[in-house]
DNA sequence: TATGAATGAGCCTTCATTCAT
DNA sequence: CATGAATGAAGGCTCATTCAT
């Protein structure tokens, strides 16, 4: 979940004096940008800080200016990207006004637009591969993300189960089976994809479609014309 | 899938006569299982040979009479462990004489034990994490893994539809349902559980029978008392 | 035949600006010239690149920022000690005026001067030892400095001929005669002299001297006063 | 100049029953032609010990049985090449009955034949590419090789004088006038040669033809008929 | 601030040497 | 005697990090 930091920052400088220092500003969040698309690629060893700083555009040593060493900044650039969007949505979920139903695949759609679909989607990606270095990163994670994630989801399923229209569930288990065919889709994407021209494409937005068809043929409580 | 090789060698030196035969022999076997443990725990590059070697109880040098490089190593550790255990599973699918909602069950239970609960699993894990660096490790996992298992989850989901078991479903993305949830249990048992002992532990069996049980409520045909 | 490069860069600070961008340019020379020192001492294999590093005045890592690997090392080194000083050899001899004999004694004397007794000279014994491992080196070495050599020779003793001063040759072998004696004194004093105290020490002018005079008697038209 | 033990011991056995023995005996021999070859070709640090065993026909570990290391090997193979035949040779020098010019076109002659176009040569180039390492082992050839050498030619060339056929020549200059271009062809032969295809075939009977006929007229009392 | 030359700890890999069989 | 599996010291090379400019 990005920031909304712009990911690419509109170099069409209007007033060309301040250019300078607003690319000073800007330096560390080029940094991580650009750390992030690396980690994402090659994973944290196989990632060289000197190309991370090329690809920001500044030299080696003005990195370190800004993070004090390589494991700072892998830290810096799972933070970053998981700025709490969570208020936010929580806020579009209790606004939500259509049926449950229509709740789980505006969620999951919207997951993907916003999330999966970005360059953003990488963290978790890297979060999982490099886990076992980065334990406190990952208990992190699982703070920040997955857990306030979990309870979104969970206040669906029990905004169906509230409204009669969902069967009674398990919490538990079912907030587990909308998440993984996400990261599923997540770890495609990011691992198999990019390098094996021969993999099956996935569209996500059917694979999600008929994903949700499934699971709600499922969860919902069986209407009078099943 | 771990081959049925012995993971400790029985030292049980009945015969003193050939004791480093015998080792000899077991060293392969033995560094492959350090490197698998070792691998999974923390990631290609972070692994040293040297606590390989030291984990299969010998000295640097002796792995590498063995495997001429890390890398070498590490495809051999992918190798090794994905040794086709397909055609055996095959042949269990072609002889199942059960409903095909049982074969579902089964499939996915019988996964976990001879896969996801084995250190296997871990290979998965690795191959995904490491993909990027080794798109050559990827895409004979792709061919040798997935693209069987595929075919396998394939032929159970045509099977309930020729017994009109199941209702019509989109072949391709029915797959992905059944393999996803496997995924999620593995990067789960990979990454967040191993480094946050605060994560909530997923209980794999219950998670697949309520998996198993929401699929199925989507994929059968709805019989006369739903 | 060394570059006119200083050997020892005049650290004569008096501009105390740019230390660090002088030093920069005059690294790869002074990582060349201890290179040169040590391989010719004591061989590729036995001179490890700390130890160039060490005596150039920088550290192991400094080395890799200026040459690729220790191959290329030697290969720089090589390729810099020969450095295309035939050009201005050519034109010497172009414009000599005196008669051949004379060209003769003064060709292998200029020769000693300026390489023979130079530390430059331990390269052709290096080339030559190590011949075998770098076939790449030998054969680049043959090209470029002793076919150009060669050339230079022959043309002498063409000139010779065709002034009538020296008797009918034949050239092929009549270069090897002039050659010899300059690799033998090479090999003398890069091979036996520095590890034999007891070696009896050849004065190189005087046997140039002797050996010019045996030739050329051998290779003059007799003249009236024998 | 190698020792009279049989370079390549004919191995067909008339009986069969020794072989064993016999091959036992042979194995130092063998072991220490193999490693003549090897260092020759490729130097002493980049032969390998398994190398030679396995040309020689046997396992590393009976070389050290034979050998306490590479060095002693390296010292072995020189010290078993250079046997001396000075006594021989000085034996046919005293019973030549020609006259000195004679003599010095067969010895040349003989020097290629019974060294200098066998592996035996190989030696000196080893000697000599090596002396930097091994400076015991090249003052031991001094001794043993180079000294009595010089002191052979000498001979030949002070009865030369003192029969009135050379004119008075500085003895120690014309010992190494035609010690050089010997030199000069076994390092062509073991350098330039084996790795450069491109490189010019030097005949080595033309070469030593025409170099003794040079010398011969430079050091020779002109004849009346000149 | 920004740079990039310099550093040196760390790791993979080789190979002479040992020794149990 | 012979074997070849095992060892571990040594050395090439990388790259995160520092610091003079």
């Amino acid at each position: 979940m990005p920031a909304s930091r712009p990911l690419a920052p509109p170099d069409s400088d209007a007033e060309p004096r301040q250019r300078r220092a607003r690319r000073k500003e800007a330096r560390p969040g080029e940094l991580l940008d650009a750390a992030l698309q690396l980690f994402v690629e090659k994973g944290f060893a196989a990632t060289r800080v000197e190309e991370v700083a090329a690809r920001a555009g500044v030299s080696k040593g003005t990195l370190f200016l800004y993070f004090p060493s390589k494991e700072e900044l892998f830290k810096a650039v799972v933070r970053e990207n998981i700025a709490g969007r969570f208020p936010e949505w929580n806020e579009e979920l209790a606004q939500f006004s259509g049926d449950s139903a229509e709740l789980v695949r505006y969620c999951l759609h919207t997951w993907w637009e916003r999330v999966g679909m970005t360059p953003a989607s990488g963290i978790t990606k890297l979060v999982m591969s490099e886990a076992g270095m980065f334990p406190e990163i990952a208990a992190f994670y699982q703070q920040e993300v997955i857990e306030p994630g979990h309870d979104l989801i969970r206040r669906i399923l029990q905004r169906g189960m509230d409204r009669g229209e969902f069967r009674p569930l398990s919490l538990e288990y079912a907030v587990y089976s909308l998440i993984a065919p996400m990261i599923f889709l997540l770890m495609w994407k990011h691992s198999m994809a990019p390098c094996c021209p021969a993999t099956e494409v996935i569209d996500p937005i059917g694979f999600i479609d008929n994903q949700v068809d499934l699971l709600l043929r499922g969860m919902l409580v069986p209407g009078p014309t099943a």
